[in-house]
DNA sequence: ATCCCGAGGG
DNA sequence: CCCTCTGGAT
């Protein structure tokens, strides 16, 4: 086989952080800026008004889909993910469908979301965890969900959140790590503890919200390559506005 | 901390 | 060419 392509990859979340931007970062004119959870409000509160329509960006019709849908979302846009499962959902209807499913054909018909080969792993071993543990129905508790091969905090916070309505955690994922960074809501930077740290400052009740709307406004405006500041809503609550 | 991996933007 | 995209397992 080709074998190892050796491609320089880089590691995925929290880039080692990159304040470098040319600039030397000027956050002197901010640095007195209240404590995050006296801007939590009011940053939560323009965001909502910006996006008004914030809401899950992944296509599905039941907790099944959107489990799939969420596990093929790893490093991957949601555009491509939804371009894919369009003709997967209509192959694949049940967990048993996936537990069936023939590893090579299914990494083919997910290729394009790439990192196949492990995304064909955990989908068909979290089809087959569903039809022996949980007679094929997808489990709505952090506990059970997080036990299923392929799934982790991440992907449970968005099927909690989304498809049961529960408020179980916050959905730390690319762009909520940078932007929350960025706010300087949170001081880390592995997922796991950056949510503990939005879990204290966040109304429970804006969890799944609130991360919509980071998502949202990171794809937006505060793109990861060039945020733009000038369009900001909440750049004179943020510390790393470059005005 | 590393690896897995394709596709699009700039 | 380099970076980023709704991560998880080792």
């Amino acid at each position: 086989m080709p074998g190892t392509g050796k491609r320089t990859n880089e590691g995925t979340h929290g880039r080692k952080d990159a304040p470098a931007r040319g600039k030397a970062v000027r956050r002197s004119v901010r640095a007195s800026l209240l404590p995050a959870s006296e801007r939590i409000g009011e940053i939560i509160s323009r965001l909502q008004r910006r996006y008004p329509e914030a809401r899950c960006s992944l296509e599905h019709r039941d907790p099944l889909q959107l489990l799939v849908a969420t596990i093929l979302s790893a490093q991957c846009t949601d555009v491509r993910v939804n371009l894919v499962t369009r003709d997967l959902f209509r192959k694949y209807r049940a967990a048993g469908d996936y537990a069936a499913a023939d590893p090579a054909v299914f990494e083919s018909e997910i290729r394009s979301t790439g990192f196949f080969r492990n995304k064909t792993k955990s989908v068909i071993g979290m089809a087959q965890g569903l039809l022996e543990r949980f007679s094929g129905r997808v489990p709505d508790t952090m506990d059970d969900l997080t036990s299923l091969p392929g799934v982790g905090r991440k992907t449970a916070n968005v099927v909690l959140g989304n498809a049961f309505g529960k408020d179980e955690g916050v959905v730390v994922d690319t762009h909520v790590a940078r932007l929350t960074g960025l706010l300087g809501l949170t001081e880390q930077t592995v997922p796991e503890k950056i949510e503990q740290d939005l879990m204290r400052i966040v109304p429970r009740r804006r969890w799944t919200l609130f991360s919509h709307l980071l998502i949202h406004h990171g794809r937006a405006v505060c793109i990861a390559r060039r945020p733009r500041c000038d369009a900001c809503p909440v750049a004179d609550l943020c510390p790393s506005a470059e005005v």
